[in-house]
DNA sequence: TCAATTAGTCAAAAAAAGATGACCACTAAA
DNA sequence: TTTAGTGGTCATCTTTTTTTGACTAATTGA
């Protein structure tokens, strides 16, 4: 479900808020627009994660975690502590 | 720790008791040596698995889970039945 | 003696994943 | 009007992962 180079960091990401395309680019170091644009697809397809498009003045799309996403959170935590 | 087209399927397998080599090729569908050998050797290596020589008559090798194997077991179960 | 099983290794090819750079359309500020 | 920021796509190249097939060496059964 998490698997892939970025998914991981981004469903991390995502445990502390929603999150956007541009500001994800800046904060995982050494990623690049095709493979981010690549997991966050994955990611909703997979239904962990939900688009937003925030139609405001500057409209803007935000990632933010699904039920199934948070279902996952414990796990995902309990993991993290393993390794 | 479990990643790879093999690695998860080989440790759900060792939940069940020791695997062998040549078992594991005959169960995993659509492997092969290589792929095997490779799982098998860095399961071993992050000190999942346990590599055991049986010196008995036919001799033989079987590989079965560590304590460190042991502790991720709950977390794997979680995560199966999630996905 | 020949065939099969045990448990692999090695080099090479194929497939999958990831990175790069160009491009697009829109908005806002200088 | 140029520049920067929003959120992407596309084709191509490189890197990593996986597969294929040949080979080894010891043991067992027919």
């Amino acid at each position: 479900m998490l698997s892939g180079k970025w998914k991981p960091q981004i469903f991390r990401l995502t445990l502390d808020g929603a999150v956007r395309f541009n500001g994800l680019l800046r904060q995982l170091e050494g990623s690049n627009k095709q493979s981010v644009a690549t997991a966050l697809r994955e990611l909703e397809e997979q239904g962990i994660l939900e688009r937003v498009v925030i139609e405001q003045k500057p409209l803007h799309v935000e990632y933010h975690l699904s039920e199934k996403g948070k279902a996952l959170v414990p796990v995902f935590l309990q993991l993290e502590s393993l390794s």
